[in-house]
DNA sequence: GATGAATGAGGCTTCATTCAT
DNA sequence: AATGAATGAAGCCTCATTCAT
């Protein structure tokens, strides 16, 4: 995963990877049947410890919707955004029209569910009275855009200038919450 | 360029480049370096007319800053990304990292001059009363996310769920600009 | 060796070497880096038996140095100058100016240690009294010198007029030692 | 000349024979046949000169044979050894198995016709009584044969070990006629 | 099951040669 | 006659894949 990471997936070598595995090259033929499997395995097993990772946050039961979106955004961005986890998005982003499998299983897997947990969530903010925008239900993406968008530019801009993705968000929720009062 | 879109660099072929250009292999070489050289440059030059495009939008004379922001989207959305040229942004989001250069130029021709820009209508918004959230201004980022997002979106999930990309963009102006009464 | 030998370096295909080799040529560079290194790399290991032939000559106890240099000719003729060894020597004389790792490794490892042998040979044959000319220990190159036109004679004049490189040798050593008395 | 002589035959480009030559690479086409006619053509032109230079010397009336080889050799080694011009006698050593061609003519013009002026020379110093060995006038290779090592040894190995050739075929005419008494 | 040496198709690049201007 | 842009064949090298051990 950190070769085809590192390189994409074309110009990843299978005996980079077969080192860093500690296997000899044919043995990725053992369980493999060719570089585009291989590939379109990884990409599957390694998304779904991301997903667990953010869906293993303990339910705040009772809490704020606000509070809850800032804690999963929080998780994200420490979990995914800051790590090597986060090229995996931007890998699949590179891949996918290439390889629609890819695409498709990350659609099924992680988009479809993440954005139908978002709208639960805000559909449980707009009938707590938190959010007055009821449109957002309808795009979803609008509020984890600005978390996917931390993701890219870490891996291509932070060099040029760094983002403090946790403010940026808070600042995004705001938006949609209203702003805090200072406490 | 269509043809680094559609396989990303290592897959390309200049085989296929020259091909599709009508000159023989060897022709490209009197012009480019090797197939880096190549891309970088292609990349470089593709960029400039998109800019263009983007900032040829008539400034609007004395408009609410949510119509010019509005406006901007619009043609974003329609000669970006529902174009091949969205395509060239996800190119650079896949190559970016083993480009060096590719993402520095980007970087500074697009998005630091795209981020000023917004920055500034930003302020003109806050100043004008259209904008209560201040601290919109310090993460332009927030203002274009859904852009950018829908961009991505139409590369890899179209197929699975259309996107109404300017309704979705509308909305994320509600949440900024406040929302707008029926006329 | 043999394809390097009949074409030079440049004019050489790896092709025909891995062919005549016996190989595919992907298995070449299993074992050398390249082009250059195999060649550099050939011309080390096939110097090396070329020095051990001259050298293995059983060293002649007690015998005039004129009939040590004679019978040391004698081996070099028959064993480089008449054999595609001789070809050897011209292919470090043609190339060796482009591959100054092949020229150093030869002085190191055949020319200083030739002439070391040849100007001990030398001194000895002066203090034996065979050789009056002492100054000939200072340019041990005059000793070989023929031998080495001889080699290259074979290669580019034997067609127009054979050399009788062992009685060419014969007359020079006379100079040297004086003419031999019909016994 | 040059650029073959830097590189050999087959990795001189004639894009650079074009350029040191200040015109353009088709017009070399004008002229030659292809890149071997030219070569063949160059070596060719490029010898007649070189024969010029040492036969121009001045024939020295009524001279000793020793000071006409001395002299001789001097204008060899001056002009040849000790410049570029050496490196074409390499060059036709390093090409000539590959174009008989040139190694015909060299032959014919330079070998055959230096060796025959120089057998003159031999037998007249016998009948001179300058010179006691009368088979050397069999291989005249033998009187040559230092100064052609030297042509080499500056090739190749006047980096690791500088040869004073002047020196050193004076020592080796003194084998051929006795050594000089101290004046 | 694991290995890794061997394979050879395929891609990048060079450069002799051509030919329209 | 001279040019030099264009060509495309050919060569070096890589690397996914195989298979005897």
């Amino acid at each position: 995963m950190d070769e085809f990471i590192a390189r994409g997936f074309a110009a990843t070598r299978l005996d980079d990877v077969a080192k860093r595995a500690g296997v000899a090259k044919g043995t990725i033929y053992l369980h493999f049947k060719d570089k585009e499997a291989l590939f379109e395995e990884l990409i599957r097993t390694a998304i779904v410890p991301l997903v667990s990772r953010l869906t293993a946050t303990p339910p705040p039961v009772d809490a704020s919707v606000r509070d809850m979106v800032e804690g999963f955004a929080r998780v994200f961005i420490q979990e995914v955004a800051e790590t090597r986890r986060g090229d995996l998005v931007r890998l699949v982003v590179a891949e996918g029209p290439r390889f629609p499998e890819v695409a498709d299983f990350y659609y099924r897997e992680v988009v479809s569910r993440g954005l139908a947990g978002m709208r639960a969530l805000i559909e449980r903010g707009i009938a707590r009275g938190e959010i007055r925008q009821k449109n957002l239900a309808r795009y979803p993406q609008i509020l984890v855009a600005p978390a996917i968008i931390a993701v890219i530019w870490q891996s291509l801009f932070s060099r040029h200038a760094p983002l403090d993705a946790n403010e940026m968000f808070r600042i995004h929720l705001d938006l949609i919450f209203g702003e805090r009062r200072p406490t």
